[in-house]
RNA sequence: CGAGCAAGCCGAGCGAUCGCGCAGACAGCUUCGAAAGGACGUCUGUGAGGAAAGUCCGGGCUCCACAGGGCAAGGAUAACGGGUAACGCCCGCCGAAGGCGACUUCAGGACAAGUGCAACAGAGAUAUACCGCCUCCGGAAACGGAGGUAAGGGUGGAAAGGUGAGGUAAGAGCUCACCCGAUGGCGUGGAAGCGCCCAUCGCUGUAAACUCUAUCCGGAGCAACACCGUGGUGGAAGCAUAUGGCUGGCCCGGCCGCUUCCGGGAGGUGGCUGGAGUAUAUCGGCAACGGUAUACCAAGAUAGAUGAUCGUUCAAGACAGAACCCGGCUUACAGACUUACUCGUAAG
RNA sequence: GCGCCUGUAGUGUAAUGGAUAACACGUCGCCCUCCGGAGGCGAAGAGUGUGGGUUCGAGUCCCGCCAGGCGUG
C-alpha cells in the first residue's frame, strides 16, 4: 500500500503553480506534475478570501475526503495541489466528487482512463 | 392573558459504516533490526467554544537589565465601602439623568490654585450700556448736552443668583421673606453622603484643553526561552584607558573593549498542559466572594487533527475552530428553558 | 500566533474644535477647430470607514466596532 505524503514547503507550491498542469472547475482548481517518487504528494490550499477559519477548514476537509476515497483509482508518482473555491463550501459533496473525477480524467491521472467518464 | 424588565442556563441529540490526531496496552500476524526496540496493524480510552473571535485590560511563566535605589519623562485610573493573585473587572451603596413602574445609564476628583479657549450673533462674553427709564441744563417744539440706573426689550449655549414685597427721581441683595448654590460649623452615618429656624459669601461654561491632586506601572514576549545537533567562529573600516559602550532618559552604583559594513547562517526535542482546575454538599456573608469536606482528571496539534454517507427524534440548527495558560471586558449569534419582579386588562 | 500603522470627491493631498469641508489631476458641458489635442470659460461630484459619547458646536478630542496595509521565525 503506497503512502501519500503531504506537501509542506512554500517553494514546492510555487514550483507547481508555475510549472504544473492545471484544470479548473467552480468546485476546485488542480495543479499537478510528475515528481519521480514512488508515492503521490498532496497539497491542500484554502485562501482567506473564502471566509473565516471554520469555512476554510471545512473546504480542506472535503477536499481531503474526496482525495482519500478515490485514492486507489489514481496513478502514482505525482505532486497534486487542490485549491478550494467558493463552491467547495456551498456545493453538495456528490457534485464535488464528480468534479474531482472529471478534472483528474482531463489531466490523465486516472489509472483506467475509460472509467473516469462519469 | 398581553406588554415589559432583570438574572441564570443550554446552544442539536441517538445509532451504524469508512476515515483522522493524541495516550495506553499488545497473546498473535506483516516488516526493519544481532538485540533492546521501532514502523504498519489490532484493541481500549479520549478529542474545540460560549464566545475558542477582537487582542482592549489584568496576572502567571520565560528571558533581558539589575547589589539596590533616587529623579525626570511618558502612560493609565478617578464618588465611597468591599471582593480578588491582580485589574480599567465584579458586588453593595451614594449622587445625577431617564422611565408610570420593575429598572436602566453615567471617564462621577479639582475651573472657588494658575494659564488657555468661547466662532457667528449681540451694545456688551467677564466686563458693558444699543433701544429704554429717571434727574438737571438749553430750547416754543422737534431734539441736543451732562449725569444716574440696569427693572424691561433684543442676541446668544451662557448676560452675573431666582420669585415676591419694601424702597427710590428711576433703579439695584440696597433691605426683608422664601428658594437655589458654595464654604465653614453642628448633628447623624463605617464612608461617600444626608439634615439644620447656624454663620459668611453669590464666584459663566469647558479639564474626553494645558494643568493640579491621589494611586499604580522596568522592558519584551512561547516566533519568549532551554537543550541536542549542523554550519561558522572570517574579512574590512573606525574609536580607545577612563574616553567610549550597556543599564532603550538622567544621576549614584555595577559590568565590559566597543561600534558599523560585507560574508555565512539544515533541522530536531523540550517548553505543552494538574490549574488562582471542575462537580456536589455544607458553613459565613445582603451580594461579589471566601472557608471546609468528598469525588474527578477532561484536546495538546505543528501546513496544523472532528469529515463523508445513511437512519431516526426535536422540528429544521445561528455565530463560529484551541495553538503557552488563566481572570475579565467588548463584539457576533437561529433558537430553547428556568426564576424573580413591574404595568395593563379580566376574574376573585 | 505576536507586535504595530492607516482610513477625507474617481485619484493624490489640505483643513487651530467655529459658518456651505479646500486644492490639483481626472469627468461632464460650452467656446475655439474641417475633426481631435492643447488652450479658455463654467458645472457636477464628499458629508470625512462605522456606531456612540464630551462640547453651545466634532473631519479634528475620547471609547467600541469595520476594512485595508506593514513588520516578525
Amino acid at each position: 500500500m503506497k503512502a501519500t505524503q503531504s506537501l509542506k514547503n512554500n517553494r514546492d507550491f510555487r514550483y507547481l503553480y508555475r510549472k504544473g498542469k492545471t484544470a479548473v472547475s467552480p468546485y476546485m482548481a488542480v495543479y499537478c506534475r510528475k515528481n519521480r517518487l514512488a508515492c503521490n504528494r498532496l497539497g491542500l490550499t484554502a485562501s482567506v478570501k473564502l471566509g473565516n477559519a471554520v469555512k476554510r477548514n471545512r473546504a480542506r476537509r472535503r477536499l481531503r475526503e474526496v482525495y482519500r476515497t478515490n485514492e486507489a483509482r489514481l496513478a502514482s508518482g505525482y505532486d497534486i495541489i487542490l485549491v478550494a473555491r467558493a463552491r467547495t463550501i456551498t456545493g453538495d459533496y456528490a457534485s464535488i466528487q464528480r468534479s474531482f473525477l472529471r478534472l483528474m480524467d482531463k489531466l490523465g491521472l486516472l489509472r483506467d482512463s475509460e472509467g473516469g467518464a462519469l
